[in-house]
DNA sequence: ACAGCTCTAGAACGAGCGCTCTATTTAGTG
DNA sequence: CACTAAATAGAGCGCTCGTTCTAGAGCTGT
């Protein structure tokens, strides 16, 4: 990886745009021509890279926001050894970055999770998936704290799940509370862990 | 309230249906057409009883939802004394309606809630109310246990905000045990607060 | 020079959107 | 029975949707 990265690619650009309109928006209130518009292409460059349609640009919109909160989660799970310290630390982070963005940008696939329910479109697939890395994620932690397999893999889908709910809370109530209360209270939660 | 109730009103029809798709389709994923269809419905009742279009429907939906799934949480809650009991057993219930309905029929705001954000719509103060009204509930058991104002609040906060995304998870997973893990965590969590 | 790619550009299509509008039927009151 | 208001009915408006299609621009290898 190179200090000067290049430009973002076209291909980027539609990619990074979606996300954050689904995000924002969610999959059926994002529109092929409005990402054309706000990544700077036109609607033949969409379907160019992306010959599956819409659909498609999801999908890889929705795989690169799991990838990007991954990495949160991972960077803010690495820099508290204790792992009630780190949850809550990361619950933190998400309550700031929330209100920087307006309340606006939350989970990057929640939206688009709750809108594809029924439908067994490969959106569910990846927002499945997504939630499982997740949770691998804080599983791994624990693990590594000392935390048998089965109560880190109970714990962990707790800690996604709440802390998923707590971010939609939050931003419906356009406050940090419930993101706090909730890393104080996995934090209170895991402790009790302890051996 | 009669044993045998009258035949639901168009107006009432309207509101139900409507519940139950922007539940499952969320908000912009379901059309006012698809509402009169399945209410049994015209075009023109619709408008009729809800002069001020699709947002005012919704509105109506989403405070029938919200009631509807506050009697759920206060019937559940009041059938055990101890609160970390209730709670379990209304992770429980929520995960055997969930398999029950095929996994469409999870909470029914958090869909609209979220595509709406950015907005100023009606439909956002419908839903912070809604989720407002459920915390109250919770930390009603919890004071009525015990627990002191402080504690009682932020901890409603959380199980709200955890069962929320436990639902998602388990929606999206189409499995109980996300609900289930979250239910037992609660519990744990609950009893720490035993004096 | 020129052929053969990838990529950009945007007009056009049928379908469906939210909503308005005019009729018509039904229900309630004197 | 007549008169009125409530409710039902659905055609049609302007618009945007996802997608397709043809045409041209930019680059590389020979």
């Amino acid at each position: 990886m190179s200090l000067y990265s290049a430009p973002p690619s076209t291909r980027e650009r539609i990619v990074v745009v979606t996300a954050r309109l689904i995000q924002r928006q969610g999959y059926v209130g994002t529109s092929i021509k409005q990402i054309a518009k706000e990544a700077q292409a036109t609607l033949g460059s969409v379907y160019h890279f992306f010959p599956g349609g819409k659909e498609t640009v999801a999908v890889a919109a929705i795989e690169h926001g799991a990838k990007e909160f991954g990495s949160l989660l991972t960077d803010a799970l690495h820099r508290e050894d204790d792992p009630a310290a780190a949850i809550e630390a990361c619950a933190a982070d998400l309550a700031v970055g929330l209100r920087e963005s307006g309340w606006t940008d939350g989970c990057p696939i929640t939206a688009a999770a709750l809108e594809t329910l029924g439908t067994d479109s490969e959106i569910q697939r990846a927002c499945a998936e997504a939630l499982r890395a997740w949770e691998d994620i804080v599983a791994k932690k624990l693990r590594a704290s000392g935390y048998t397999a089965e109560d880190a893999a109970e714990v962990a889908t707790t800690v996604i799940s709440t802390l998923e709910g707590a971010e939609v809370t939050a931003q419906v109530s356009r406050s940090e509370e419930p993101l706090r209360a909730a890393g104080r209270q996995l934090a209170r939660l895991l402790r009790t862990y302890r051996a």
